[in-house]
DNA sequence: CCCAATCGTGCATAAACGTGCATTAATCGA
DNA sequence: TCGATTAATGCACGTTTATGCACGATTGGG
């Protein structure tokens, strides 16, 4: 047996397996490929060089994606934005379409997806489009337009044409305030605009907000909070404010804390 | 029995192993075809360089397309992206209304830009508009649709619509291979064809292009190089290829590797 | 602090490689 | 039909590449 394996071969094999498995050991490689441990040392180290994997003693990793700036910048309070994004994502099933906002609880639920969804997800975020890039099993379409650097996203009157043309089964909106008379709000008048658009497209809407935003309104209105919305708040949030949502009709489902 | 196969027929023999067995061993070929292996050296060489398969040390390989996500693929050579990078973004001045194609290398572009740069970008590539989310002085354009994960921008029918919108100073176009005769080409029918369109539209083109893709040609063509177009080729770049290009009228920039 | 596992380097070897040249077969104009 | 030209192939040669082994250095758990 022992079919040999070409150079280029094994490499590709060694980088399969650090994706699978998230790491591997040079010498069961050299048993399994049935080639001395100083091949593959020596594999591992031009990966290494050539920046596939970060090499370890006794073998190597998956380098870690540099993620960097932007990503972690959104990172406040993110085991919050997790616990949401978890309570969140039960709302995305097989075969939907589904239209997700801007904001830096959506990019966590874009992060939660499981990779195994298999759905049609429309964004006009950027961030959010690339951490979806992750998730083979989905359908991505991109809205374009001029991006609001502010918002984060494509927003405007290209974007809202891009819009018109959708029908999501369900509209995740990022929301800088939430209120039950107010409504939810937004801080700029053309991210407001598409907000609305899009939500009132939508077959139903739905919005994960964190406590510290139930109760305020933005200057902006985006849509009131009734029959058809859904909101997932956090463990803590205020009875009376959760009370004066269902009593208008809002669907409320509360976020579990991680466990442990 | 050796029916003589003619060198056509061998070389799509060939290709057909390639397909259905995922490699070929250059020894076995020249036994199994009664050649010597001088010549299936020769035809694999010749595929290799027409862009039909990859040469590997022993036999060759099918082309991957794939070659990895887009992220993925900006781990690979990061200083050699990088003194491109910095070779390129002199083109792009102050007023301009850029194109910037997706592609590793278009993403290193990307990050080198100056933060005071005050210009109209315009991109089909998420990571690349997260990434200039954050030049406060540039003014972003998204062009939005179907995302191809393979290439990781948006292509196809609405990204082409988005595009004949567009009439840029500059197009910086990635790209899979560089080759006097062919061009540049693509792996992806739909991203050469959005290349195409918005690279005729543009006033004048730009590709920055490592090494290991001169002399090399991908399945579907973009354009040929000729004059309008500049190359910004690494330091180490094979003279004969440079001459082939300024033979044809392209302007060919060399760039320089960092210093220490 | 010690020991075993792991590592990098230098070296040897065989396989695979590219190039230049000779030979053969096919093509073409006169 | 004949000579000239071109393309394809094989062979000889020196070069490069991949691999395993030997050796001393380094690492990290106990």
């Amino acid at each position: 047996m022992s079919t040999e394996l070409l150079l280029r071969e094994r490499k590709s094999l060694i980088q399969d397996r650090l994706k699978t498995e998230g790491r591997v050991l040079a010498a069961d490689l050299a048993r399994e490929l049935n080639v001395s441990e100083d091949t593959i040392r020596r594999d591992l180290r031009e990966m290494a060089a050539a920046g596939l994997c970060e090499r370890v003693y006794g073998g190597a990793l998956p380098l870690a994606p540099d993620a960097g700036s932007l990503s972690e910048r959104a990172a406040l309070a993110p085991e919050r934005k997790a616990a949401l994004a978890r309570a969140s994502i039960g709302f995305i099933q097989h075969g939907m379409t589904v239209f997700l906002d801007a904001g830096s609880t959506n990019l966590a639920i874009a992060r939660t997806i499981s990779p195994d969804l298999s759905a049609t997800i429309v964004t006009n975020t950027p961030l959010i489009a690339s951490a979806l890039m992750e998730k083979p099993g989905l359908n991505l379409i991109l809205i374009g337009g001029t991006l609001d650097r502010t918002v984060g996203a494509a927003v405007g009157a290209r974007a809202q044409r891009d819009a018109e043309l959708l029908r999501p089964d369900l509209c995740i909106l990022g929301t800088c305030g939430a209120d039950a008379e107010a409504g939810l709000t937004a801080f700029h008048l053309e991210d407001a605009e598409f907000k609305r658009l899009i939500a009132a497209r939508s077959r139903s809407v739905l919005a994960a907000v964190t406590s510290d935003k139930l109760g305020t309104a933005a200057p902006h209105a985006v849509i009131g909070i009734g029959s058809g919305s859904t909101l997932v708040l956090e463990a803590g949030a205020p009875e009376g404010e959760v009370a004066a949502f269902i009593a208008q009709g809002a669907s409320v489902v509360i976020a579990e804390e991680r466990a442990g």
